[in-house]
DNA sequence: TAGTTTCGGGG
DNA sequence: GTGTACGAAACTA
């Protein structure tokens, strides 16, 4: 029963693709395992809904009857689901919208008013899902039954356009890749209406040709499909991408959609954002999401765009063809061999990516009612976990509680204490794995409303079936679909896991929320917290930093790996079964600056940056690079090379040795040259002088800029760096004091808790103005301030 | 500091 | 149009 739960249970293999119309036809798509040959399957179901009352379908008369009486054709039928949810009838027709519209007609004729959709009804009075659902629910079917990720036919298409806005710009080429790993282009013969139609006219051809189950790209949904509905409406070509001629491109509400309403007049249009695509047969999947997702646990991708991601996963290779966007038509003008290899090299990684991170919604799709592309950019709560539950409770035959609104009481959260700041050296790291999760199996804490138990079932199955799947991960050949399957099973599983606490937490969003549930799992893990921040602090070590399921401290001179290990388990054995506290590292040492905000050494390797305060994304290079040597030195102990690296920073500024660039800040320029004018007597912003100084007349909206402060209080403005400027020297204009006072008091300043307040000005003593007397470093330390000491317990609840 | 707005990402 | 439902960082009061 549980394993139908977490699975559905119907057996059909190789789903790659399902679409449903409200009158009861699904079709349904697969791919027969071994010979990899699809199928369409045309399938009936009976579409249905949920009421909390029958009192709006009265005025049916005898076309409602009970479901036991047996359906026939033109009956609306019901059953009574047992329990005490408030959504208890299950109310099935052949129609889903005349079911809908029986169901507004009776509510009308109740309230004496038209009312011309469920929403209007409340959320409570209802739940009606999309068609797909509505058939995977009821069937038990699922995806990718028996299917590995490398059977499904997926191919990737990338635009290559003037700019990026679809009202004035127009596509020019396309590039391409057919599941079978070949690349090619399209390009527009001119460059006029025809030319592009013609082009558009080209790929859809290509798609039908290679008949793929998936298409991909980076930043699908949010750039390349509304761009080219946008062009393909304005041209008249038909986009039919899906399968069966089926018409083209529709739209679908999605997660990351009509969170701030409707195009506001005036405003930029940013519809792009907010826009799902969707057509029959295929899956649309954007390997944004899957970045997002990746990223949302590992927190170390230096941006989410294409190129950085890939360098960073190193999918990368060494021959990669780079031009900055606004420079792409040009380039291709002039050079359209060089965009060609550009544009083929953005679908081989968008492809790389796909497969890279994408295991995690191929795994989701195996388990949860959706379909594969909403289950790869939904949320894990609302997303796959609500689905999972409500497919349970009607396979139960039990009644479902209504959504329902806070009581009031407010949502705590995890614990998060700063014990000392400064420096400290012989740095451990001990983390619980899982803590969350783990405590609501340890103290079976699950929500109140769900009678049947089934979130916390989920979850352990989920637990277990992980380790299942991680064993076999190991167990299989490095590279083997076999691998490839359980790992993104097994990550798939994990996200579900680590999301069900969240899933308590969401009031007014998930069916099952319980705000007092969630409260008790945060009091429990603020317990273990405090527990073990305690038991290790009793055995002699100096606590850093504990934020809800982690601990930094600091071990006394002379401790070896050995020790620190022993302490870790040795606190270990004092907490709960189920919770598991594991050693995470250890470091040479720390600076510890704000809560969340801290530098690490390791014994071996780069200096490790965590926070706001240490990575900042606009940050001058000059300054980063200043903080990163004197964190080095700062680290290391050596205060007197602090000073040194401050001395000579300051120095190549005065004497203008920093190349202006390096002092550059990159910018993004989201006001047009109109909106900024209206509101610079109140504020006066430096990219946009920079840009007005320059005499730049206009610029597009969304432009990357390079801008600094030049002599004089004037704005200085650089263009983004391009590939082969490396040698260009710009004039070194800068306002060299406002760069020094930046270096002390921005800089400077993130080590303010590592040094005593004389050595600190020591330190940082403008060497420019000489004092009479200057105190010596040579004996200068890093210091370390003990905040607090760890608090006792809670009183328990 | 808290509350609000913008931005990501794509050419 | 198959209904919702972002989260972090930057900015403003």
């Amino acid at each position: 029963m549980e394993d139908e739960w977490l699975w559905g249970w119907d057996a059909t293999p190789g789903i790659v693709s399902v679409w449903a119309e409200p009158d009861g036809r699904a079709y349904v798509w697969r791919r027969i395992p071994k010979t990899g040959e699809l199928v369409r399957e045309d399938v009936r179901f009976r579409p249905w809904l949920l009421l909390a009352s029958l009192e709006d379908l009265a005025h049916l008369g005898s076309r409602l009857r009970p479901e036991s009486e047996g359906a026939s054709r033109y009956q609306v039928t019901w059953q009574e689901l047992e329990g005490p949810g408030a959504l208890r009838y299950l109310v099935r027709g052949d129609d889903g919208r005349a079911l809908a519209s029986a169901v507004l007609e009776g509510a009308s004729r109740r309230l004496g008013r038209p009312v011309g959709h469920m929403k209007e009804l409340g959320a409570n009075a209802s739940l009606m899902l999309p068609p797909e659902e509505q058939y995977l629910v009821t069937s038990g079917r699922t995806y990718f039954r028996d299917l590995a990720f490398d059977e499904l036919r997926r191919m990737q298409f990338d635009l290559e356009t003037t700019g990026l806005d679809p009202a004035h710009h127009r596509v020019f080429l396309v590039a391409l890749r057919s599941p079978d790993g070949e690349t090619e282009t399209l390009e527009a013969q001119g460059d006029d209406d025809s030319a592009e139609a013609d082009l558009l006219y080209h790929l859809v051809e290509r798609v039908r040709a290679w008949d793929p189950d998936v298409i991909e790209n980076h930043n699908l949904h949010g750039f390349d499909l509304p761009f080219l509905a946008r062009r393909a409406k304005h041209l008249g070509v038909s986009l039919a991408l899906g399968r069966g001629g089926a018409p083209g491109l529709r739209h679908r509400p999605s997660a990351r959609g009509a969170a701030l309403g409707r195009p506001v007049p005036g405003a930029p249009p940013d519809a792009m954002r907010r826009a799902r695509y969707t057509v029959p047969g295929r899956e649309l999947i954007d390997t944004l999401d899957a970045v997002l997702r990746h990223d949302f646990s590992t927190r170390d991708l230096p941006g989410h765009g294409l190129k950085a991601v890939a360098r960073h996963l190193g999918l990368a290779g060494p021959e990669r063809e780079h031009i900055p966007g606004a420079r792409v038509y040009e380039v291709f003008r002039t050079d359209p061999a060089r965009v060609r290899r550009y544009a083929k090299d953005d679908v081989t990684e968008a492809a790389g990516l796909a497969r890279l991170l994408g295991g995690a919604a191929f795994a989701l799709a195996r388990m949860a009612p959706r379909r594969y592309e909403r289950l790869a950019d939904a949320g894990a709560a609302t997303g796959v976990l609500d689905p999972l539950l409500v497919r349970a409770y009607l396979r139960q035959g039990a009644a479902l509680p209504a959504h329902e609104e806070g009581d009031g009481t407010s949502h705590s959260g995890a614990a998060l204490h700063l014990f000392a700041s400064g420096v400290a050296r012989r740095i451990v790291k001990a983390d619980v794995a899982s803590l969350y999760p783990s405590l609501m199996r340890q103290y079976r804490i699950g929500p109140k409303r769900d009678r049947l138990g089934v979130l916390l079932a989920l979850v352990d199955r989920l637990v277990d079936q992980r380790l299942a799947a991680k064993g076999r991960a190991r167990a299989a050949a490095a590279g083997s679909p076999e691998r490839f399957t359980n790992e993104a099973l097994s990550a798939a599983m994990k996200l579900v896991v680590n999301s069900a606490y969240g899933y308590l937490g969401a009031v007014g969003l998930t069916r099952f929320s319980d705000v007092h549930a969630a409260n008790e799992v945060t009091r429990q893990g603020r317990a273990v917290l405090g527990l073990l921040c305690r038991e290790l602090a009793r055995r002699g070590v100096t606590l850093l930093e504990a934020d809800t399921d982690g601990v930094y401290f600091s071990v006394p001179e002379g401790w070896e790996e050995v020790d620190e290990r022993r302490v870790v388990s040795e606190v270990a054995a004092l907490l709960p079964p189920r919770v598991r506290l594991e050693f995470d590292g250890r470091y040479a040492a720390m600076l510890s600056h704000e809560p969340k905000n801290y530098a690490l050494q390791p014994y071996a390797g780069p200096l490790v940056l965590r926070g706001v305060a240490f990575r900042s994304s606009r940050a001058e290079p000059f300054g980063e690079a200043f903080l990163r040597r004197a964190l080095s030195c700062l680290l290391a102990g050596d205060v007197q090379g602090i000073r040194d690296v401050y001395v000579s920073t300051v120095m190549a500024l005065r004497r203008r040795q920093v190349p202006t660039p390096e002092v550059c800040a990159q910018v993004r320029l989201t006001k047009t040259r109109a909106q900024y004018l209206a509101i610079r007597s109140r504020r006066r912003e430096l990219p946009y002088e920079a840009m007005l100084a320059n005499g730049q007349q206009d610029w597009p909206m969304g432009e990357q800029v390079r801008v600094y402060r030049a002599t004089g209080s004037r704005a200085g403005l650089l263009p983004m760096p391009e590939a082969d400027d490396a040698a260009a020297s710009w004039p070194r204009d800068y306002d060299v004091e406002y760069y020094v006072r930046l270096l002390r008091e921005t800089f400077a300043a993130r080590l303010v808790r590592a040094l005593a307040p004389g050595d600190f000005r020591t330190v940082f003593d403008d060497p420019g103005q000489p004092s009479l007397f200057t105190p010596s470093l040579a004996d200068a330390k890093p210091i370390l301030t003990v905040l607090t000491a760890p608090e006792e317990p809670e009183p328990s609840a």
